[in-house]
DNA sequence: TATTTTAATTATAATTATTACATAATTAAA
DNA sequence: TTTAATTATGTAATAATTATAATTAAAATA
């Protein structure tokens, strides 16, 4: 928790209540990518006065400080993610399930270079399939019949 | 005009007058990535009964077979792209125009592999920083000064 | 050709995600 | 402790998209 709040005073944010509870809730479903309203959802059961305004003013605020990122893979929804070591996205077309892909080996090309004049800054890249948990189960009926 | 009934036939859809338009819209503006909005706005202008339905049905439609696909880059709205040949997208941060980037490099991996147990069937992929024509902008202005 | 069936389009209303705004509460500074 | 600044809250507004049901057009059948 004080490691929660030394990373928001490290980013000029005011370590406040809502703020800790949203950065803590993002901390412990990494793997989640939530959208704003589950993040609202699950805050809100122990923080009944909580409104969806300052959830969204929080992400926004982490945002701009580069604390988390917004993906918009599945092209409904916006997720968040917290920002911790560059790794790109895995979305399964069966299960929905956005997963993280480590990026040991170069998948995308390095930044800051140039294409046709354009200088690139940024690299996103994600990945559409099916998830290695589908594909068993794929397999595994396979099996069956 | 005959190009394009056979491409929507070719796609299992029926070359109805409004999904022919949209097409052509699409086909004409290929560069644009335009919004359902914009498509609907410029249509309705010499189609007034033409309703903002039919656009979405429409661009459904499209998406389903594959002939567009659906962008969203700028992480506010959808941009529609005409499925044409393989190709990337580059977001301008200072004017925010869309460009395509032909991708002869391999910029992304090669499709249908495997991470992690996860198989992989498309790589979307999108770069963001300053294009040439802003890039060129720039320097001008410190020649000026 | 007339009739039936199917598919596509339309208008309206509903839904959803997000933001604007005014007010209240909290925190920091003087 | 008063004042100023920042942050949080509730309500309402906005914008994008979808659901629904009615209408129209097209295709199939008799």
């Amino acid at each position: 928790m004080e490691r929660l709040k030394k990373l928001l005073e490290d980013n000029g944010l005011k370590p406040t209540y809502q703020r800790l509870k949203v950065l803590e809730y993002l901390d412990r479903h990494i793997d989640t990518h939530p959208t704003a309203e589950m993040i609202y959802d699950a805050l809100s059961r122990n923080m009944p006065t909580i409104s969806v305004t300052t959830v969204y003013n929080t992400l926004n605020a982490f945002l701009q400080t580069g604390l988390v990122s917004a993906e918009t893979i599945t092209g409904t929804e916006v997720r968040y993610d917290l920002v911790t070591h560059p790794h790109h996205h895995f979305l399964c077309r069966m299960c929905g399930t956005i997963i993280d892909v480590d990026v040991t080996c170069p998948v995308v090309e390095a930044k800051t270079k140039v294409i046709n004049g354009h200088t690139i800054e940024e690299v996103h890249g994600y990945f559409k399939g099916v998830c290695e948990k589908c594909n068993r189960e794929k397999t595994e009926c396979t099996k069956k019949s």
